[in-house]
DNA sequence: TTGCTTGCAAAGTTTTTGCAGGCGC
DNA sequence: GCGCCTGCAAAAACTTTGCAAGCAA
């Protein structure tokens, strides 16, 4: 968890309610909300509020390094706060998006290294499939 | 590699000379071109061509199963032809994706299925770095 | 007060859609 | 000849940008 205040302040962005806001709907929710779907949450708390400072606050907040980008394939991006490696488990009946934990996760960078001559930064790995819930209510 | 003409009839297309053409380009390439790349490149060949060809042909193309999108999270998507799964390699500095041989796979299927319930089809690894060309042309 | 931020609107990109003429079969 | 395809243009969807007013510091 970070302090999204002093955080914003260290890197010479002022602190604003709708930056503290945003920040806050991404520690607080596992879904991985796309611009659009911040932006609905926060209508009712902002109802002024622009989808542009949605956009603006995630170019800083990628900047700052706290905010990954993720694309699952769909036309639009997805937004999670940066933590360690981990796969996403991308359903394909009901497009959700979970974390997968990666306990047992392979370290890629020798082998990309030694077979590709590849320096690795970050890896996204996705697997498509159907996610749990839309298993157990499948119609039979 | 795939007879396209056979393909296209079985599944109750016709055959033009655009889509022959463009999945001879995908087929010949390893750039996995974006649809703006394969229309630039026919260009020449077809200078009536329309953007929207490529798009309505990459449809197709989804649908028969002989392409795969990507998106390695620029704005447009890649396509490729599709193949065994392979992690693509994308160099985070000239934006070049290329694929990697896979012959160390692991096969995450059980894994998936024990730890989350989750029935995989299908899976996307990027691995974001330098690539070799760019580290051997490094600015030192 | 200073100047970064916001919200609005317009513009830019990429992709999709509708339609009339053209071509595969 | 029939009906799917193409190319064009318009539209749709998402994101970026410019600007005037507002707020953080």
């Amino acid at each position: 968890m970070v302090d999204i205040t002093f955080l914003l302040r260290k890197y010479g962005y002022k602190v604003t309610p709708q930056r503290v806001a945003i920040y806050e709907m991404l520690a607080s929710t596992r879904v991985h909300p796309s611009a659009e779907m911040l932006f609905q949450t926060l209508l009712p708390q902002f109802p002024a509020m622009s989808l542009a400072t949605v956009y603006k606050t995630m170019d800083i907040f990628k900047t700052v390094g706290i905010v990954t980008v993720i694309n699952v394939g769909e036309e639009s991006f997805r937004y999670e706060l940066t933590t360690d490696h981990h796969p996403h488990l991308v359903c394909i009946r009901c497009r959700s998006v979970e974390d997968a934990i990666w306990s047992e996760g392979v370290d890629y960078k020798p082998w990309l290294l030694r077979q590709f001559d590849f320096i690795l930064h970050t890896q996204q790995l996705f697997f498509y499939g159907i996610c749990k819930i839309c298993n157990d209510t499948e119609v039979r």
